[in-house]
DNA sequence: GATTTGATGTGAAACAATTCACAAAACATG
DNA sequence: CATGTTTTGTGAATTGTTTCACATCAAATC
């Protein structure tokens, strides 16, 4: 059977999410310049593996003299496309939406969720910063605000039926918290975070160093086991 | 440079979770056996790919038969150790670290957070379920039941020192909510799960979708763009 | 300004993952 | 019970990713 689709998420640029988050705390540290192994010890990753990645997205920098962080971060916010700003709805506000909607990080990355949604809009009005509408107001919020991400926190048995509706009303992109696997077009660009699988394959990861058997598939891992 | 570490968590592995959350969907639609090449369409991969993961994982199936999928789920939950019981501990009690502790998808598949910490355990008492204690009683607790895996909820800023407190006491593998890289000893598994990343990759993705542009580097994306 | 040094950038080689292709097994059918 | 059909399981071929190795350049030093 021949397979529908090419190309996931491809490594490097996960890796250059990495590279970021490195350089941002080492540009906070007062930093203004790297060499390729300088960031690869700092990620875990070879130098090799910095420079090839780099140059596959373009990136240069100065023989002899490293990089400068400011032109990389700049070069990567370019890469992400964070010169301008996002905006995004939330679906769900039980426990997880309400923490997502608290959570500062994505406003300082230019992320804005403009509204949240949920069946029952006035349950926790009063713990919400955000304003709360109904889903039948949808169409209307996504329109007025250009909104092409959303974040879906619903329960798990009414996920694909808002992802649906998300989809019939423009939203081309989609993090979803439930625990469930999505199914859509394939021009839509699905993100699916399982809480319990990120917690499962650590324990998993965690019996296999102990028992010690199974060191053949992982020999030695890094800080973090994605990379 | 010689990298430090060898394999991070394999592909393969990965799709094991994918397979068995469409075993488990199948399941409840009263489905009993399937053939590589229906797992494959539920969870959009190749049937080749599905007979070669069971292979490397040493799952068997019946030729001509297809595979029973109450004998797969079982298989699994072996790969996964999900017939003994977990004991988690959680740090921090903020808004996400609160969220966590009220998801009940981990006691459905027997992770069970027993106990949870925070720097001013009184602050939110009320309103959670569990136990929050002050970082002082780390170790009896951990003890006391157990604990081998650690969820991180707590401020960036305190992440790291957090982290390097919770493998002192005996800690081996942690789920990080802090956005920073967490560093560790190679024998500690780590897995940083950052939302600011999951939520601006799915943004790249959308941009190069809508430009179009960048469709050399991804073509078609599947229902979730990890696979 | 010639020479040494230390870094980048990138083909080539090695390794890993995926897809192909088909033998082997199991069931169905006549 | 022989024959045809369907599906698994797995080596071989292909494709993708990482590592190696070194030419190239820029700065530092003499």
């Amino acid at each position: 059977m021949k397979q529908f689709t090419k190309h996931a998420i491809k490594k490097s640029l996960k890796r250059i999410f990495l590279y970021r988050a490195c350089l941002v705390r080492l540009k906070t540290m007062g930093v203004e310049k790297v060499f390729s192994y300088t960031l690869a010890n700092e990620s875990g990753v070879t130098s090799d593996q910095v420079r090839k990645d780099f140059s596959e997205f373009n990136i240069k920098g100065n023989k002899r003299g490293g990089y400068d962080i400011n032109d990389l971060l700049e070069r990567m916010e370019k890469i992400f496309h964070r010169n301008k700003d996002h905006n995004i709805v939330l679906i769900g506000m039980g426990n997880m939406g309400m923490a997502l909607s608290k959570y500062n990080k994505f406003v300082q990355r230019n992320m804005n969720i403009v509204a949240t949604f949920d069946i029952d809009p006035f349950k926790h009005k009063i713990r919400s910063d955000l304003p709360i509408y109904p889903m039948s107001r949808l169409k209307e919020i996504i329109d007025r605000f250009r909104v092409r991400v959303a974040i879906i926190a619903v329960p798990e048995i009414s996920a694909q039926e808002v992802c649906d509706e998300l989809i019939r009303n423009g939203i081309k992109g989609v993090v979803n918290f439930a625990p469930v696997l999505l199914k859509a077009p394939p021009e839509i660009v699905i993100n699916n975070v399982n809480l319990c699988d990120e917690l499962e394959s650590v324990i998993y990861y965690v019996h296999q160093l102990m028992s010690g058997d199974g060191l053949k598939n992982i020999e030695l891992l890094y800080r973090d086991m994605k990379y």
